[in-house]
DNA sequence: GTCTATAGACCGATAGAC
DNA sequence: GTCTATCGGTCTATAGAC
């Protein structure tokens, strides 16, 4: 096993308490520029300490992606299962990125992050992962390129309009990609 | 003035070989990937002497991204003053991006550069610009977030698909970004 | 098993000699 | 205009205290 666990639900677990800190801060700030200085000072710990935890920045970063990577990896076990109406996977499929706003954002803002630790590995295939499952595997040049419009305009429009009702904003956003997409 | 000046075509402007071989690496590796101390091993000088013609890092990415900056910009001003018909401005929008692609890519990679030198100013204002010169000043949530699912899906379609024939990508993407749009 | 102390390598940036 | 030398900051690695 890795570490101590609590009976109760209290989470002194140090390893825990890093990469809550460390979320927080990479979403506030971006990962490059949170240095670990900073995540460890507010721990109340040395730099060093956190390197027993974690071998390297990337690592606690991969780690730190972890859930939103679980969530959409599910997003397309579901969608490549049961085959849903495109209007419902795409649904889905801004709530997920709903979801992990904070994570995204952080993302958008040095996407260089992602080569961190095996989340490359997982994110790599998702964009051809996706032109498959919404216009199948030997899709035209046009149906990958309408599916690219419908999902990148898509996922924007969740960061891109904050302050908006979400049900509204998920109704007027799929309705636009299902018409780039021209179903 | 600021430096020599040949008048003969040649560029010996030292100032002019950094920009140079800075815009190549940034867009093989990204700006912050890229080191000066790269950039100067490359021109045969010290780091130093990139001092002497840039104060900071940034303000070479800033010249880097001038011609990009300026193109956008003229853009806007051609769309503003002839109201052109939506697809005439989604395809010349179309072809700025293209004609970047190199610069956009590094920007892709590591958006934080945007905020070097005064180039943040302006591209802080396009998003909203971009709104208004294609949905109204006025224009209603449903607008702008269709908007915005055409402009961010159509920029992107000119980075995944670069083996892609220009002219039918063109096509192909404008049509589904007017869809998008729904005019 | 958990953390501190310390040091190395590389980064952007500056000061000053030539 | 370019150099050497150096500074403070970053990530990373290791030795060793407890």
């Amino acid at each position: 096993m890795d570490h101590e666990q609590r009976t109760d639900g209290r989470t002194t677990d140090m390893r825990e308490r890093i990469v809550d800190v460390a979320t927080e801060r990479f979403a506030a700030k971006g990962f490059a520029a949170t240095s670990l200085q900073d995540i460890a000072d507010r721990l109340g710990v040395t730099k060093a300490a956190l390197y027993y935890h974690f071998r390297r920045k990337d690592d606690l970063i991969a780690e730190v992606l972890a859930p939103m990577v679980v969530d959409v990896e599910d997003w397309f076990r579901r969608v490549e299962e049961r085959h849903p109406p495109p209007r419902e996977a795409l649904e889905s499929y801004f709530e997920v990125v709903q979801r992990h706003g904070a994570v995204l954002a952080a993302i958008a803002r040095d996407p260089a992050a992602l080569e961190a630790g095996d989340t490359a590995v997982h994110v790599a295939r998702w964009g051809q992962r996706v032109q498959t499952v919404l216009a199948g595997a030997d899709a035209t040049l046009e149906e990958r390129v309408c599916t690219t419009v419908a999902i990148v305009g898509l996922a924007r429009t969740v960061s891109l309009f904050p302050d908006a009702e979400v049900d509204e904003l998920r109704r007027i956003a799929v309705d636009a990609a299902l018409r780039a997409l021209r179903v």
